[in-house]
DNA sequence: CCAAAAGTGTTAAAACTACACCCATGA
DNA sequence: TCATGGGTGTAGTTTTAACACTTTTGG
């Protein structure tokens, strides 16, 4: 206890909604919580933000610590700041929100004794804190970011398909969109290429693979452009 | 001295953006530090987060004392945790952005010896702390959310001409925009009604005094609606 | 040869853009 | 009577939405 200050403080803590796409499913990453309060309840990653770093360095501590996962897009959501979120003491949250793909990463199962597991949004056990609050937030910006930014592809692996693309979108927005339309507007964006290569092993003809074109999506951002579809 | 803890502690604030706009321009709310550090210096409004109260709570209640402020629209921007964002000690702000109609709200030239004016945004005094990319954020955010958001109306008074909202949405997004188009699709949503007034001494025509329409735009919001202009 | 998903165009409706003149008012 | 902004319609273009069949592949 040899930190004083003159008035009491806040602690601050960041927490971190992983998002994932499978095969018919967005999840969301949840830990088992080993301590009270709360304990053995399922809540976000997160946890305490150390002096000496930045908001965003200690998202990222965190998200390694307690999921293995690192490098991954993760973008800042809102802070969440009710006097009574957390039954200790006052803890004011930044929470973020992160998007990766499956086939990329590999993640820890589990880690310091805890437990860490993929849950789809649709299906969530009950969670601690003001969690599910902070999760309802992440999966609205989700929505609506997807909309005006492609940031939907950090759901993909590097090498997708246009199949895959729309099957992405037709879950995060939860209405299915039309074939011919998806694609013609996609292509017509240029912001996917083809590659040349076709998928593997799959038991029906095999889909062309594209790539992201980053080039050409920041060309297309700086002018202000529309992502709707 | 009296409060330990076992981990040191950033200090918590806030700090707000307060938007207005005048004939020619969007105009921000300044305050002239008369404490270091950048004692003399303008800087947004803001303060320390009391332990008991909520952010908004904070923020309202600064604004109030500082800016004189009261009832307007506040909605949270971002939270900046640079570490050496101020030279005392680290500090991590919640930043807001508030919007104001300039007739409906007297605010205080100046409180507690503190000294607070309007500046147009295209034309800004050197600013304290990180205070400069906060409000570039803030007005960045603006212009996004303009785009499907009316939030636009907080900046006028409640019964207004279409000329101003058309002159509101120029100076936001810094274009100009056909009277003719802009009548059209305005009116065609449906979120102003006329009220049947009409403007007074004014040394033409007077034009149709308008309000907006919550009930109309509540109901579009819910099913998703798009205010490009 | 069957199942399963890939891939591909057209048409009608709606939305958007550009554009110019007369009207009402107060000074 | 003049200066100032208020108010109005149309036509060409672009964008969107709806819709069904053939192709390829592996099992």
């Amino acid at each position: 206890m040899k930190h004083s200050y003159e008035y009491p403080r806040a602690a601050l803590t960041v927490d971190i909604v992983v998002f994932a796409l499978d095969e018919d499913d967005l999840q969301v990453m949840l830990i088992q919580r080993d301590l009270p309060p709360f304990e053995g309840q399922w809540a976000l990653p997160g946890g305490f933000v150390h002096v000496g770093e930045t908001l965003d360095e200690a998202a990222r501590r965190e998200l390694a610590e307690e999921t293995g996962l690192v490098d991954i897009y993760l973008e800042q959501l809102y802070t969440f700041g009710q006097v009574d979120r957390d039954p200790r003491e006052r803890v004011v949250t930044v929470a973020y929100y992160a998007l990766v793909n499956l086939a990329g990463h590999n993640v820890r199962a589990s880690t310091d004794a805890r437990n860490a597991a993929w849950f789809p949004v649709s299906d969530l056990p009950p969670l601690a804190f003001d969690h599910p609050q902070i999760l309802e937030m992440a999966h609205e910006r989700l929505r609506g970011k997807v909309r005006y930014q492609p940031i939907g592809f950090e759901l993909l692996p590097e090498r997708f398909t246009l199949r895959q693309l729309q099957h992405l979108y037709e879950v995060i927005l939860d209405r299915e969109l039309d074939k011919r339309n998806f694609r013609k507007k996609v292509l017509a964006m240029g912001i996917v290429k083809e590659t040349g290569e076709i998928e593997k092993d799959v038991a029906h003809r095999a889909a062309q693979l594209y790539r992201f074109d980053k080039r050409t999506y920041d060309r297309l951002t700086k002018q202000g452009f529309n992502f709707e579809i």
